[in-house]
DNA sequence: TCAAAAGTGTTCAGCGTACACCCATGT
DNA sequence: ACATGGGTGTACGCTGAACACTTTTGA
């Protein structure tokens, strides 16, 4: 069945954000093969003949990370002709957000922030851009951020973290107001102490109360 | 290049709304071919070789209304191994925003409003829920509700589509001046009396006044 | 005692939302 | 004259946004 038609190499490319001394970060590799050899580039891969898109995705992103069950989204699918040079690839594009701690130093791969990233193989940089858009977006209106951070995080790492993301500083009593008052954060007994000497609370993301809110009829939303 | 990696079947499937007496309506074709012959099904095809995914998805939607250079706009890529019964194929989901009047009934093809759609072949009813999301997003910060419309259109007209599109009732004044304030309208010299004795006053969408609003950094949003 | 980050309330303006009546015209 | 849809303004409450000082504690 379906003989007539086409068929078509298939490629997942993986953006994969993280967050580090205040800026957000992206993980890129250095093309070990050709086309574009030496070349930083995405994360990427074919989908096999038996495998799922979205577990070729998190096959790809395992692979460079060493990491699973983490949040990964399908962003896009990139269909020109001649997006790659060597061969028509049409590629889908995931994003992931992983928490920069649980990532071990792969030999090939490097942590850019946004301002330093180099030019990239193909389509590779349009899908950063966009990946960007997306991330801005959604941590708007979902509690994706969290997946940026430590489990544990007080509350000037989170704002540090919005304003990184948003790129516009924020004004703190407003910030915690706001996070706060949508009740999806678990304040712990336990104080940071690394960054002050007074130390600052703790806190954890809640998904049962999120869920709770959710359920309710309320939404995230910041602003 | 590539030689080792697989190639798969690659489909773009087209969600095609329309806009009808007071209704959101969908195109639909009933398959004739198998699998599931006879069933109703999006207006799908394969993306060949030597077109890229946009043009096969504008093709498709060609093919089957007969229009170009319409709303058309990537959705989301399905790749489930088993989605598509007879082999594995990778769909492409777009979805498109016509006028209704432009469209010249093709055999085979029939328009559904939400509550009558079918049970539709493969992960189609998926695509459908997720394109009305979609739609119901953008509509608010986008102007692309005007694509659903005819180029001249009453203010109670536009108010329909919105309430159609949303499911919900609008207050008339609150609705006119959220929409009159963002100077994207233009007021024709010329009244539409199919609807009233009195007659309505016709507007157009201006492109250039939005472009105008962007530029000065304000935003459609529609509340 | 001082430096450095943590933590905390109030005020105001603007906007979203609710709401009801007159107008124009064809039959 | 009347029925039908077209068109218009105001008042109020809520929320987003601006803004500065005290607390804690290690060095």
């Amino acid at each position: 069945m379906y003989k007539q038609f086409d068929k078509n190499y298939v490629a997942v490319d993986c953006i994969i954000f993280g967050f580090h001394e205040g800026r957000i970060k992206l993980l890129l590799i250095k093309r070990d093969f050709e086309p574009h050899r030496g070349a930083w580039s995405l994360m990427g891969g074919f989908v096999g003949r038996d495998e799922s898109v979205d577990k070729a995705a998190s096959r790809i992103l395992e692979e460079l990370t060493g990491l699973k069950d983490i949040f990964l989204e399908q962003l896009y699918a990139y269909g020109d002709l001649d997006r790659d040079a060597a061969a028509r690839v049409i590629s889908i594009a995931y994003y992931a957000l992983i928490n920069i701690d649980h990532y071990e130093e792969k030999p090939g791969a490097k942590w850019f922030a946004f301002d330093e990233i180099p030019t990239l193989v193909f389509d590779h940089n349009i899908m950063v851009q966009k990946a960007l858009r997306r991330l801005k977006r959604k941590t708007i209106i979902q509690p994706i951020g969290f997946e940026l951070l430590p489990e544990k995080f007080t509350l000037t790492q989170l704002q540090s973290l919005y304003e990184a993301i948003h790129q516009q500083s924020l004004d703190k009593r407003n910030f915690r107001k706001n996070i706060l008052s949508m009740h999806v954060l678990e304040r712990l007994n336990e104080k940071d102490k690394n960054n002050s000497k007074r130390g600052a609370f703790l806190y954890k993301f809640d998904k049962e109360k999120y869920d709770a809110m959710v359920e309710k009829g309320n939404s995230f939303e910041f602003k």
